[in-house]
DNA sequence: TTTTTACATAGAAACATATCTATCTTTGTA
DNA sequence: TACAAAGATAGATATGTTTCTATGTAAAAA
């Protein structure tokens, strides 16, 4: 694929990634949790989400990875934050855009 | 998975399913494409893209099965629009909040 | 009426993602 | 020390997505 003239190939590759990481149920939904909570443990979101163990850790170790939550051990727990706390705007974002003509 | 309180369920879904249509690299560049010049055919966008004639096609009717394309046929040709011309708008809104923490 | 152009689509193969089950490690606590 | 709690991870399976090849169709041009 031949690059756009708008938007640079890197720029459009690295917004896709980003997009490919809240495109999610899950995700999105930790992210939305994590705006209005700050900071979370696995369990916390686990349980608020009422996800499996493993899909919760699994799914956080994801993210984490793709650098959209950072996180901090504390003991045997483990709290994550949003690395970037607007990222919800997103949403409201997409609500904007898919809404007038 | 339990539904958030900040955003609802349903509402989670329609975003995480917008997301989807966006993040992938050769759609997004036709959103991009389409932001610019408005109406394209999909002949037009292949070669802009320099994609294969089959991968244009059907990912232009994946667009549109999912409600980001409208499509109006003219003789042979398809000229394909964005539904909702703002939508690009996310890959700003999303440089905004991936930038300053 | 044959050919070409623009586009669609079916079916297979390749690849990626998500989920499940089970097990493991680390840390705190009885 | 033994046990429980919090989390990580491996491996299997399931599911979904993307791409490829080939062929089909409709409209225009020759």
């Amino acid at each position: 694929m031949v690059l756009t003239e708008r938007i640079e190939a890197d720029k459009l590759l690295s917004a896709v990634n980003m997009l490919k990481v809240i495109a999610h149920p899950v995700r999105l939904a930790i992210v939305d949790l994590l705006t209005e909570n700050k900071r979370m443990t696995v369990l916390e979101l686990q349980e608020a989400l009422n996800l499996e163990q493993a899909i919760a850790s699994q799914q956080i170790t994801l993210m984490e990875d793709k650098g959209v939550l950072v996180a901090e051990r504390v003991g045997r727990n483990k709290y994550v934050s949003l690395r970037f706390p607007k990222m919800i705007n997103i949403v409201s974002c997409l609500e904007n855009c898919c809404n007038e003509t």
